[in-house]
DNA sequence: ACACGTTGTGTACACGTGTACATAATATAG
DNA sequence: CTATATTATGTACACGTGTACACAACGTGT
């Protein structure tokens, strides 16, 4: 009996925080516990008087479930891990506004987890993920050490890593075409009329930008065309400006440019035009990936590929649902837009 | 005893997620659990036999300690709620970032819930993170209905509005002073030799960004000088190319812009450039709001303000983790940012 | 040798909820 | 009006953990 009413000893002294309980709402309306929880909960049965009367005291009492201890319960927290480095990112601050919006329309709550920095966070990351028994664990960063696989899925967590092919057995693994894209790319130049074309990556590049750039040199090769390649610096404006720069001012100056990120071309858009009073499409062909919301900006007006972010999401959500999937990889064809950084000749691309 | 070794009938017929607890390491070590849940306590005390056992029984067995059970008994959860719409815009997303990593730092996690769309979002965020019994809500976002601070509090939970003034007791309310860098924007045009002075505005302003235009108009009453406004369509950069081109298709034209946020500015300063071949700072003078990324690129280069973000996140923390703390409320200074968009008379303002 | 503080472990209970089962209340059919 | 099917409520237990308390083991000092 003396369960019920809090013990008043330790209420005095230690500074516990006090909560509005189901049973506080039970006392106050006169029903049992029981019955306030099955008021909260689909599809149970109860009286339309007593739910009447448990919703009324829990609104004067301002009583909500606790989702922590309903979790323990029921053994699904409905929370979502997400775990991303570079959040602020225009792409990734765009694809994390995503997840979440449809993350949270689909019923579930998301775990954001910042991992810039050093790699070790992404295998923190996940740990933290685990302590809190997340349904899943969606990845935007680099990928984890595959030895905590196992702890993921003795934990009965699902795994999804996006933009990123590795080896890790049972998770998806989801994300564009970045192969095709770059043989798209190597075209759209090509059609555009460019003689002397070139490539601007960052030096420290992920899998999945590496990957439009092999797209795009073995679809050059293939062609039987020269590729100039400049690598340096972060997947960045800033190092944009300073390949673009790089690549400006050589003998054979480049006049058609495949930059593997929007920022990058973004830079090299600007290098082109404050430094080297060159103009896109006039001057200098300039093609991005990840259509960022500047690539639209009138001053860039970028031609890029599009992520086919809806899709993504769409599966990564089915993918979190399902019971126990098998590892399963899906490439997503990149839209290509079609804007005014190419010369001309805008003969579509199947 | 049958506690100790699940049900297992039941374990047969549901589907019930296997979760490695304390009393399965317990066993495989040959201790307690209480001796398990000691080893993961900081300042619990175990003998270092006990606790190499049960460290290397964890291990094997792939145990974490789950933190939502372990929340429900100590009644902290450790989770705070980052509640914000709009969580891909340049400033914003820097802002998350931030906040995220900073609280990961003071060994908090975050949760984010993105309330973009009808405002009615944010007091489902609020109650959602009721439900879970955040620790605090830290809300960038329009401002929840004041009654439910009540059950907020009722729940121990902390509250802080970042950039909304309201009447919203027992919260802390922290943001630049908007006023104050209004009217410094003014005297910085003026100083700039301006004579047709102007300001940019979104027509759906919040609070803070009206604050901003209260400070700029005000200065110039009080200076005597004349503001032609221009207000119109959302905080974007698609609202700042028409605003620009709606002040510079004017008879007298304005040559110092003040714009409300970066965002606009940035599309004042395409929609000079591309639409009426005018250039920042010679043709225009133009000065922006949030010192987002975009600011410092060399199309735009950008004179703006700075938020004190570093200093608003360090405040926020404290609060956070402060007990019972009253209403407060907090303007920190905007940091002048001189960049090149606003004519030569580098006059430093005091 | 004894009394005594120190340290590690075990017992019991609490945190707030969901649910299987039993039972009481009510509606339905004959 | 009784027998039965339906529905609503109460009881008991489970989820996985932290901690106050009691107690055993262990030195340590006179």
């Amino acid at each position: 009996m003396y369960k019920n009413q809090r013990n008043l000893m330790s209420e005095k002294v230690s500074s516990r925080k006090q909560q509005v309980r189901a049973e506080d709402v039970a006392r106050h309306a006169g029903v049992s516990r029981v019955s306030v929880s099955r008021t909260f909960t689909p599809g149970a049965s109860v009286s339309a008087a007593t739910r009447a009367k448990v919703l009324k005291s829990a609104e004067i009492l301002g009583y909500r479930v606790n989702r922590l201890a309903s979790s323990l319960n029921r053994s699904e927290s409905g929370i979502v891990a997400l775990i991303a480095a570079e959040i602020d990112t225009p792409h990734r601050s765009a694809m994390i506004a995503e997840l979440s919006d449809k993350l949270q329309a689909a019923g579930k709550v998301t775990m954001l987890i910042n991992t810039s920095g050093y790699e070790e966070r992404v295998k923190d990351a996940l740990l933290q993920a685990i302590s809190f028994r997340t349904e899943a664990a969606i990845i935007l960063s680099g990928a984890p050490d595959p030895s905590l696989a196992d702890t993921c899925f003795s934990n009965g967590m699902k795994l999804v890593l996006i933009n990123r092919e590795e080896d890790f057995p049972g998770s998806l693994q989801i994300g564009p075409d970045n192969r095709a894209a770059g043989k798209t790319a190597l075209k759209a130049l090509l059609r555009a009329g460019c003689k002397r074309i070139a490539l601007a990556n960052s030096a420290n590049a992920t899998w999945s930008i590496l990957e439009r750039q092999k797209g795009f040199v073995d679809a050059a090769e293939e062609a039987g065309v020269e590729v100039l390649s400049e690598v340096g610096g972060l997947t960045s404006y800033q190092a944009g400006l300073e390949l673009g720069t790089a690549l400006l001012d050589r003998e054979d100056r480049p006049d058609g440019i495949f930059c593997t990120t929007d920022l990058i071309a973004c830079g090299v858009i600007d290098a082109a035009r404050q430094r080297f009073g060159l103009r896109t499409p006039d001057d200098l062909s300039v093609i991005g990936f990840d259509d960022i919301a500047q690539a639209e900006w009138e001053g860039y007006d970028l031609t890029t590929f599009a992520q086919p972010t809806d899709q993504i999401i769409e599966k990564c959500l089915e993918w979190c649902t399902t019971e126990r999937p098998d590892t399963e990889t899906v490439k997503l064809p990149a839209k290509f837009v079609w804007r005014n950084s190419v010369q001309k000749a805008r003969i579509p691309l199947k």
